[in-house]
DNA sequence: TCAAAAACATACTATTCGGTATGTTTTTGA
DNA sequence: TCAAAAACATACCGAATAGTATGTTTTTGA
């Protein structure tokens, strides 16, 4: 990687770490550089305005994150519904990215942004869109294994599995304890075991 | 209701509009005050500061409207699953205060302030609290009128019921169309089916 | 090697924002 | 009625912020 390409990337990790914790509008583009050795010049250089690097962290930091969390590990589960649960089990224990008091990258930008700026909901559609199509199609082929019932509705399901998702995500950031998480955990293994 | 108590509600009420379609931060005492006939004198005689009035906002605007959402309908239903289902389909379908792209006020806020202030926090937590418990108890009296299979932990239920709300609500700020939103209903009702 | 382009650095600006200083007007109650 | 307190009005201030103007340094490629 070239240094121009160092620099710009440099920006981008800063950008989303601050991002993920205060929110885009409350990272300043001076709190970006004063925590890199990155200058004003060279950030204008790398971006045209804010909103362009907003974008940059969603398309070229979030979106290869969620799809290779996501789309790698369910495609080829041999129990698509247990990887689901094994995917939400990580991101909410494990992952050593994710903190409970700062939430999901992804839904906190959806929750600040979405109905401010049409560009920014844009590229956040395309990340959800992953996520919800990979956990249909993770249940589709669970009816096709005979390990979920043919009733179930594939689409409806990721819907209301990502919704409580984000949900808890939330209200994780409240309380900031993981006992919900836990709660949770347990409510959706009882809630995929229905679906059997 | 004296002259300057319906100053303060004047305040109070357009506060939680503008916070409620552009955040708490992004809304601006200057905001408030130009769009009401309030000036920053009379703004800052009622309120120490923004943060003071913020809370104001959900101590006294938003903990009595779910107070009275919530509470009232759960508590004397006589079958608590199925109310705890029209409360859903209430406030996703059918409040007329509620906007699909603006998503859920106490959400909202949730998603934005929880890290950032704890005073948000514990008043946000309280509103939170009381719908976790409204559900819990609701669940707790279907068991005990045998609607209810007697394995359910209500307490979870709550939990993973609450996170389908948030993250559906964000999930149609997102998207702003309330197909996502007939899709969670339909998928919540499966689930209530499987508690039965 | 060396000029042109790319990459970066610094100083500055216009605007916004929360908050204050200092008033004036309105209400209250003895 | 009238003074004191409550309620409101206006002008202003310092800090923060996105963005620009104008440089200098570094890299590139013929």
């Amino acid at each position: 990687m070239g240094k121009a390409a160092a620099t710009r990337l440099t920006i981008l990790q800063k950008a989303f770490e601050l991002i993920y914790i205060n929110g885009y509008q409350s990272t300043s583009i001076d709190d970006i550089i004063a925590t890199t050795k990155v200058t004003k010049g060279a950030f204008f250089y790398h971006f045209k305005n804010k909103e362009e690097m907003g974008l940059a962290v969603i398309n070229e930091m979030m979106e290869q994150t969620m799809g290779k969390m996501l789309l790698e590990p369910l495609l080829s589960s041999e129990n698509p519904l247990n990887a689901i649960y094994e995917m939400m089990e990580y991101l909410l224990i494990q992952d050593p990215y994710l903190q409970i008091k700062y939430g999901c990258p992804t839904n906190n930008l959806i929750q600040e942004m979405a109905p401010l700026n049409e560009k920014f909901s844009e590229a956040l559609s395309k990340i959800m869109n992953q996520m919800l199509l990979a956990i249909e199609n993770a249940i589709e082929r669970a009816k096709n294994l005979g390990l979920v019932k043919a009733a179930v509705n594939s689409k409806e399901v990721a819907i209301f599995v990502t919704s409580g998702y984000g949900g808890i995500r939330n209200l994780g950031k409240l309380y900031g304890t993981n006992d919900y998480y836990q709660a949770y955990l347990k409510a959706l293994k009882s809630y995929f075991e229905s679906l059997e």
